[in-house]
DNA sequence: TAGATCCGGATGTTTATTATCCGGAGTATG
DNA sequence: CATACTCCGGATAATAAACATCCGGATCTA
C-alpha cells in the first residue's frame, strides 16, 4: 500500500549492464545487432535501441551498420567500468537536487548569505560520491568473470551457442 | 535534450530533512502545525503534511493533536540519522530492481539454475548499502550543527525569532 | 545497386510523482 | 461540555517521467 518508490533506478540500466557484459565475451571482430541482442534479452527492441544509442554516444558502444553489422564493445572489458554503463543511461546528474529551500518562505535572506552550498545537500553529495565510486570500482570485464563462476554450465553453453549461431 | 534523470530523489525527501532539522532546534514541550512548517519553508502545506505523516508513522516526529498540537520530534536528534528520514519518505527498497533478464530469452534455464543472485544484481546492491551507510552516519543533530556553524547569522537570528513568534 | 543496419525525431501509452480536498477522529482550552 | 484546532487517511486530479513504437534518412557491406 505505501510503497513510495523513488530513488529508483530505469530499467534501461539493467538491459545497459547485461548487454555489454554480452558483448564483453564476442570474438573481437563480432558484432549483434540491436534486433539480436533484445531478442537474447528478451526486452522491447524498438526501445532497447534508444538505450543502445547512448551508449554508442558515450563510447562505450561501437555501432556498425549495414550487413554483418551491429553493436560491440568500443573499447576494452577492462576499461568500461558499471559507473559508465550507469551514466551512460541514466545521466550523471546525482539524485538528490536540492531546491534550495532554506531560501524561501520569511526568514529568507539575500542571496549574498549563501555563500556555501546547504548542509543537507552536502550530506546527499557524498553519499552520492561514494555509490558511484562502489560502481565505477567494477569493471565489466570483472562480471564476465562473475558469471562465468556462478552462472550454470548449461546456460553458459547455450549462451555460447547462441552467440556462435548468431555471428554465423 | 539528453537529461534522462532516473535514479532521483523526491522532493519530498529535502522537505523531510529540512522539517526535521528545524524542529531538532525546537524547545522541548514547543510542536509546530503542518502549516506552519509549510510556511517557513516555502512549500505546498497539503502536500508537506503527507510526508509529515509518513514521518510520524516511522516513529521519527510525533505528532500532537488540538490547539496548541503539532509536530515535534519522536526522540533526540542524536538518535535520528538521515537514512532514517530518507527512508521514512522514499521507502527501504534498494534503488535497482533486479527483473533477472538473465532468465528471459532463447537460453533461458529452468529455475533450478539459478541459485545465486544475479551478479549483476549484487554489484548494485553493494552500492546501495555503502550509499545507505553514508547516510546512516549523520544525524540529525550533526545537521543543526552544521547549519548553526554555516549559516547566515542574521538568518539564524530570524529563524529563531520566527519560531518564538510560532510557539507564542 | 540492394539489403541490412544504425540514427534521431515524432508520437502515443503507461506509470509515478506531485498536489489538493474533504470527512472523521482526537485533544486542549474556556 | 462545546468549540476551535490539529492530525489522519482516503479519494481524486494534474503534471512529469518513463516506457514503448514507428518511420524516414543516412551509412555501410557485398
Amino acid at each position: 500500500m505505501f510503497i513510495i518508490r523513488s530513488m529508483k533506478l530505469s530499467d534501461g540500466i539493467e538491459w545497459g549492464i547485461h548487454v555489454t557484459t554480452l558483448l564483453a565475451v564476442l570474438p573481437p571482430e563480432g558484432a549483434l545487432p540491436a534486433a539480436r541482442l533484445a531478442e537474447f534479452h528478451g526486452v522491447p527492441a524498438a526501445y532497447l535501441a534508444k538505450h543502445l544509442q547512448a551508449l554508442s554516444r558515450a563510447g562505450i558502444l561501437a555501432s556498425i551498420h549495414g550487413p554483418r553489422g551491429g553493436y560491440r564493445l568500443a573499447k576494452p572489458a577492462t576499461e568500461i567500468t558499471v559507473l559508465d554503463v550507469v551514466e551512460a543511461i541514466d545521466g550523471t546528474e546525482p539524485a538528490f537536487r536540492c531546491n534550495e529551500i532554506r531560501r524561501r518562505g520569511p526568514t529568507a535572506q539575500p542571496a549574498a548569505a549563501y555563500p556555501l552550498p546547504c548542509g543537507i545537500h552536502r550530506v546527499m553529495v557524498s553519499a552520492d560520491l561514494v555509490w558511484r565510486a562502489s560502481l565505477r570500482s567494477v569493471t565489466v570485464a570483472d562480471l564476465v568473470t562473475t558469471v562465468a563462476n556462478d552462472g550454470d554450465p548449461a546456460g553458459l553453453v547455450a549462451g555460447a551457442k547462441w552467440i556462435r549461431d548468431a555471428l554465423a
